[in-house]
RNA sequence: GGGCGGGUCACCUAGAGGCUGGGUGGUGGACUGCAGAUCCACAUACGCGGGUUCAAAUCCCGCCCCGCCCUCCA
């Protein structure tokens, strides 16, 4: 059984979602102004690892994540490149959501742009107007805060603490401090769109009610987004979307720890911040995402290079033993356990124990941490199994390999990806032991080892060691096993 | 000031009142031409001070420190 932490009760609860085997989810996207930087990666990985656990327990998930293209950033940071706004943000939503990809991050079900759903926004506002939940000023419109009694719920405040931290900004036209704009009267030389209030935009908060209820209808499951979002931005997107509909809007909400980096939160007046395509140029994806798998997404991971160096490392070890099942696995996964030896029965143990603890660690609110220690000792037992036994049954391999890669995947580890091989320079190494370039990067690869190969059995260690060195520099490590040598690319 | 979440072994992270997690790194051993990989073993721990309990990292109280939110923020 599934229990999941609820911002709303601070409690874990089961988990049941609206229709039965479906599950529909809503997570705030960025404001695209700017690249992603690894604490959007950090949230959308966390989320990525829930909606694949989902899907594992055979839930059909729907996806939808937004795209604030339309606010105050970013009509000031086009204002500064004298671009237009839309045009501006567009470029970094398309950048952001590249980045992410190349992250291995899965796409959403649907990126809706709040510029594109205008006439959706205005219908909730206009909706909350007839309600007597907003009222217009001079042009702008506010959600009058008082008026939704459910108003704090979600980030455990009570009104009189709400009131206190309210200001009103100059500019702003609205009765209560703690009231805030659904709509805003444009101003000079900013995006704008016709409504029944004049030409303005929406409030930032507005498009996550609108979109999500859109195509999620209400109430829907999960909504999650970084926990800066509780308060005010989550809360507002319930006092909007309840007031209109009349009817609860979300049943789940969960929220991601922020990231830190070497103890200080991210910021830019620290100027540390990371974006993703950086990161991504140091460290390899699986790494990363190794890295955020192995906090919970509640927590806060702090991020540094050597907690970079100990994902690597520790991913470098997932990925052997993964290959070490590849090599022996079969064509197919049908085995007579009868037929199985001693040891390989044993090893079948740890397979099917490592699915049950697998699912037990990520059926307590997504224990991902807990998840990666089930992956670990199914590690151990592969390479145990190798140990005791030569040529274990190949079904069996294939069993377990496959079983390895579903669980994995659910973390996001193991995915299929491109490997790069530096070709140019591996040409270079072997034209230096008089390899021909012919043929495939992979069979002059084969030919440079046929001949350190040779060198061994003539106790030539410093030319075999020489070539290893070589390959190592250019990320192709290799291993000599016996007789036998393989290389991985690392 | 208010709300929330934390402080765990050198580092990163889980954690149920009792059975001393996992990863990375370290040390020793096995294996190896060496390296690597792998296995085995070892070491290093629960912010501080009290309390409850036969038993507390886990519950309670106080203190210190850190992070997030309190209308920009994933």
């Amino acid at each position: 059984m599934l229990r999941i932490y609820n911002t709303l009760t601070r409690k874990k609860e089961p988990f049941i979602p609206v229709e039965q085997g479906i599950v529909r989810m809503y997570v705030c996207g960025i404001t695209t102004y700017s690249d992603a930087h690894i604490g959007h990666a950090r949230t959308y990985v966390a989320f990525d690892i829930i909606r694949r656990y989902l899907e594992y327990k055979g839930y059909k998930v729907t996806y939808v994540q937004n795209i604030t293209d339309i606010d105050d950033k970013i009509i000031n940071a086009a204002a500064e490149k004298n671009m237009d706004a839309l045009e501006y943000s567009s470029y970094y939503a398309k950048r952001c959501l590249e980045d992410l990809e190349k992250l291995g991050v899965r796409p959403a079900d649907m990126y809706p742009k709040a510029s594109e759903h205008i006439d959706d926004m205005i219908e909730m506002v206009k909706k909350l107007v007839d309600r007597g939940y907003a009222y217009v000023s001079e042009g702008d419109v506010y959600f009058s805060v008082e008026k939704f009694r459910d108003y704090g719920k979600l980030s455990g405040q009570d009104m009189e603490q709400i009131k206190a931290g309210a200001r009103i900004m100059p500019g702003e036209k609205k009765k209560k401090p703690e009231d805030f704009a659904l709509w805003k009267a444009a101003k000079p030389g900013e995006p704008k769109w016709h409504s029944p209030w004049g030409e303005g935009r929406p409030g930032w908060h507005i498009e996550c009610s609108a979109m999500s209820s859109k195509y999620l209808g209400m109430p829907f499951d999960l909504h999650g987004g970084g926990q800066d979002l509780i308060f005010p931005h989550h809360e507002n997107e319930i006092a909007q979307a309840e007031a209109s509909e009349g009817k609860r809007f979300v049943n789940y909400w969960l929220h991601a720890g922020l990231l830190k980096i070497r103890g200080e939160k991210m910021s830019k007046s620290i100027g540390n911040i990371i974006n993703v395509r950086d990161a991504l140029s140091m460290w390899d994806a699986e790494s990363l995402r190794f890295f955020f798998a192995s906090v919970h997404y509640r927590s806060p991971p702090d991020f540094s290079e050597e907690a970079m160096r100990n994902a690597e490392n520790a991913v470098r070890r997932i990925r052997i033993a993964k290959e070490k099942l590849e090599m022996a696995a079969g064509e197919d996964d049908k085995f007579n356990e009868k037929g199985l030896d001693e040891v390989e029965k044993e090893y079948l143990n740890n397979v099917k124990k490592f699915i049950r603890n697998f699912e037990v660690a990520m059926d307590d609110d997504f224990n991902t941490p807990k998840a990666i220690e089930t992956i670990f000792d199914f590690v151990k037992d592969t390479n145990i199994l190798f140990m005791k036994k030569e040529n274990p049954s190949p079904p069996l391999c294939r069993y377990a390999l496959n079983t390895f890669l579903k669980i994995a995947n659910v973390l996001t580890l193991l995915q299929e990806e491109e490997k790069k091989v530096d070709v140019e320079a591996l040409k270079k190494i072997a034209s230096g032991y008089g390899v021909e370039e012919q043929g495939s990067w992979e069979e002059m690869l084969e030919r440079l080892l046929e001949i350190r190969r040779n060198a061994r059995k003539e106790k030539n260690y410093a030319l075999a060691d020489e070539i290893r060195a070589k390959l190592k520099e250019i990320g192709i490590e290799i291993e000599d096993r016996g007789e036998e040598t393989i290389w991985r690319i690392s």
